[in-house]
DNA sequence: GTGGTCTAGACCACT
DNA sequence: GTGGTCTAGACCACA
């Protein structure tokens, strides 16, 4: 499913968190997909089923999943008529922040801009 | 100069190297400027010395700023000449993460260019 | 483990970045090796945690240790596809000076050239 | 004669030190030359005389230059009858940890002896 | 005055 | 148990 990388400065719970994320949004696990057991993944990682836990009860709480006692946990379908705005917001300013960097790293504006193009024609891959 | 958020869940000494490394890279603090020493910041934000100068070890690891003991903290003047190609990528990756996102919180193809194109416009206003 | 020296001119944390380096340099330590905890080598050299956990920090910024938090702390294994140039002509830099002073010391080019062999052939017992 | 590099780690009067060794040890001072004086370097290199002043000290401390009242300050000339054994010590020392780490590096037994052939031939510049 | 180092002891998150 | 962070207060070298 995935990688842990145990020389990574980010915890286990977090990378878990990360990653599970990633495969929710992009759309690797779709809507209504079952994900593994806490107890299946954990084996699969050879991690704490702790650990496991809570890295599901943390995107549970942002809204990515959703448990179901007894039968299992779910990847949730992303409400588009409630955007969250204020989520995007962070997202934008995340984004601002970014592009001053690379700015900052000596990019001109014809090169981010290119950089960003790019990154928006790969969208066909994703979706 | 800027703010903590005690309540956050980052660090002090992280927060101090975000804010700071914000005003670097957004040219508030010009190459050379003079930053506020370590003492002096310590007592406006009303933390530990130590806390400061953990997070201007920090920056100055990573090439943002400069230190001359004895006279104090100054910011780097970014080499243009060697851009760091590795944590470009780094970068790329963070904000190709961040678009993927805001599509899977209901923005369409239009929309998310357009969020880009106009922080790309408000460029001016950092310069 | 080794010795410190508290009458050197070094600072304690520095002498444990150096010794440590050296028990991984020379192979003492393997890659993957655990070093000693924080917590366990400050008591045995009887400093402060916080000494201990700085010359750690430094270590693993050079890439010669990682850390898992909640593990410890492990030797890394050189990336040998990844030669890093830079340090590598810091280090010629270094040699060549102290050539130079051999040389200043009274050593003719046999004596110099004799030790250089001496050296090398040693470089049996380290590998 | 030589430049400061403040944005250096090392202090302003290490950097003199060094340099100046440096000067005497190529033999671009040859013995009996007469030094800039402590007043004449500092405003050179536009630093405080007493900086100067102490670098001067640890140098003659070390053997490489000494002080006639009212006459200035001369490069010694280095007593090839005692060779100092300790120091020579020293500097193997350094060079075999030098080493080890081009070994570390990735470097092979090869590469590196035709590193310390380039740097020996090099010697004719220096005499 | 500046930064650099160190101590003693505390609390937290993660495994 | 591990490392990570923080505080309060001390001393040093350098400019």
């Amino acid at each position: 499913m995935f990688q842990l990388d145990l020389k990574s400065r980010k915890s286990i719970y977090e990378q878990v968190v990360d990653n599970m994320k990633e495969l929710i949004i992009s759309g690797v696990l779709k809507p209504e997909d079952k994900l593994p057991s806490v107890r299946e993944l954990s084996k699969t990682l050879t991690v704490n089923p702790n650990t496991v836990q809570k890295a599901y009860r943390a995107l549970e709480n942002q809204g990515y999943l959703y448990t179901v006692a007894g039968l299992g946990t779910f990847a949730a379908c992303p409400d588009t008529n409630i955007r969250d705005e204020r989520l995007i917001n962070v997202i934008r300013d995340r984004i601002r922040s970014d592009l001053k960097e690379l700015f900052y790293l000596g990019m001109s504006q014809e090169e981010v801009s290119a950089l960003l193009k790019e990154l928006l024609t790969e969208r066909g891959g994703w979706k």
